[in-house]
DNA sequence: TATTATCTACGAAAAATTTCGTAGAAAAGT
DNA sequence: ACTTTTCTACGAAATTTTTCGTAGATAATA
């Protein structure tokens, strides 16, 4: 016996990072960030701006069309995006809104990276950027609404 | 065939998200934040403090010792940690700092999820959280600098 | 010295995620 | 009507990450 006591429960180091209910993989993220910007949206729509954003960082290669409809149907399946059947190519819409999902990953991402601390976080975020004076003046508005 | 181009280098959705050259990966970040705080352990050691980590967040099961031998034994030839062998019980240490690690996968973070804006990101984590007023003050201290 | 506990090494299974090929239906174009 | 293009569906391969079992070595204990 490698160690002290015995469950039957297994509790992997996975479930050390997903708590919450929203949880789409990287590659889900990814997709919905377009589907909140341009939503509804068909397969190939997301598909061309999938790519297109991968020529704009520079990547090589090519996202498959089949890929990306997977994956799409993956998130039908799980219920982060709803799907409108009624013509043939289907339109895809996201059924978790954006701050709902930025809140959950921010969290999760908190707890991994900055013990749950907000304060390093944000320490960190303003550290390696400077904000312009519009920014600045938002954040201080921010402050005082608390 | 499927798509249009055709490419001899596969890019993956996968490279969307790993741009930079610090990259472990969620049980490997968990352990991380251990060797940062307890310089240097054992994977003994590491692996109870992860249990206790696991018990501490309510969550059952337990994480195998040999599961973390092995993310560590990774984490090695990927030089993330350092060993020390002088010893039977080998000790390990973080060879990436703290600091250069959160400011990486925060900015993998931030694209991920914000489109890269520091903006949104903080905005998000102040909203969702009430600093008290000596953090408040460290914030502002922070924005005058720049 | 015999027994027991602890550790590393290592390979392979298990899980989770992504990628792709193929088939068949519907639509568009010729 | 025939051909080509565009879709969805679906299963399976490929990849990545995590988990575990087993073996062998070393140390500790009786």
């Amino acid at each position: 016996m490698a160690s002290a006591s015995k469950s039957s429960v297994k509790k992997t180091m996975r479930s050390f990072f997903s708590t919450s209910s929203v949880k789409p993989t990287d590659a889900e993220l990814a997709i919905l960030q377009i589907l909140w910007e341009h939503q509804p949206a068909s397969v190939r729509d997301v598909n061309d701006m999938l790519n297109a954003k991968e020529v704009q960082k520079g990547l090589e290669g090519e996202i498959g069309y089949t890929t990306t409809l997977k994956i799409m149907q993956i998130m039908a399946e799980k219920g982060l995006v709803r799907r409108d059947e009624s013509n043939k190519t289907h339109l895809y819409s996201a059924t978790v809104s954006r701050e709902e999902t930025q809140k959950a990953l921010l969290g999760k991402f908190m707890d991994a990276v900055f013990h749950g601390s907000p304060m390093q976080l944000v320490k960190q975020a303003l550290g390696n950027y400077s904000p312009s004076k519009e920014e600045m003046e938002e954040i201080q508005k921010l402050l005082k609404s608390k």
